[in-house]
DNA sequence: ATGCACCCTGTAGTCACTACAGGGTCAAGG
DNA sequence: CCTTGACCCTGTAGTGACTACAGGGTGCAT
């Protein structure tokens, strides 16, 4: 398996997975006479383990741990179980901060009469002083 | 007032301010005999629009625009509107993409039973071909 | 033999800052 | 007058997670 059909089958740029080599999330997989990279269904499979947890929003430094539990099958699962807790916690403040976000901008832009900007109230909302930059 | 003071009043740091005018949405404020950076009332208030923009969630290069329009008074309010709503457009976009992605997180969480990893449910969650990397 | 798609390494760019390193300035206290 | 310490200056490099080349090599079909 080349690195075009392996980034293809996990719907990853090329570039990107030699930079999850270069970083170490990747082993170096085995090379061909012409220097080409050749991936084995091992690769696939931690490929597919490392995109799943970025989709999921995991830190790549987080995927790294995530990676080193599951390779130890013996390990209690408290720490995997920790490290997506902390995330949702994580996920669940970014969803507050953008509904507080979005309703606000949606109170804003209600308000624009679409006249000149002198008395638009988009810019007026955003010049705490009272006057508009 | 030196930057330091600028600074506190629009709950900035120092670096970022200095970062503003070399990215050219503060104007280079008068120096002082010992080249101290001394600001106005007028980079007050257009620092005080920056921050409120960037606590809104918009990019640079929006408040870039915004500003620009903000300073031609007699330009109609309706590039100000269309800028505010493609930028409420994609923070619902987000929104929802971190809805689902916490949906998605309390569920492979919940049926974490804790035992090891080899039973893992959130390792197996990560794993679309089955097995653990 | 030649075109073309694919692969290689290495470097620099993205965004919005943040963090120094290595110095200069200024006001207060001794 | 001298020192201490808080503040200021410029310039460069680092962050996260890639992305985008530049400049070259490989492999296969025509």
């Amino acid at each position: 398996m080349t690195i075009g059909s392996l980034a293809e089958a996990t719907q990853t740029r090329v570039e990107t997975v030699r930079w999850y080599e270069k970083v170490g999330l990747l082993p170096p997989p085995a090379r061909s006479s012409g220097n080409y990279r050749l991936y084995g269904p091992e690769h696939l499979r931690r490929l597919s383990f490392i995109r799943r947890g970025r989709a999921l929003g995991f830190t790549v430094e987080q995927i790294r741990d995530l990676l080193a539990l599951a390779d130890d099958r013996e390990r209690s699962c408290g720490e995997v179980d920790t490290i997506a807790r902390a995330h949702l916690a994580d996920v669940e403040r970014k969803l507050a901060d953008l509904t507080r976000l979005a309703s606000e901008l949606r109170e804003v832009i209600g308000q624009c009469g679409c006249g000149s900007v002198a008395d638009c109230r988009i810019i007026e909302a955003l010049s705490p002083l009272g006057e508009p930059a």
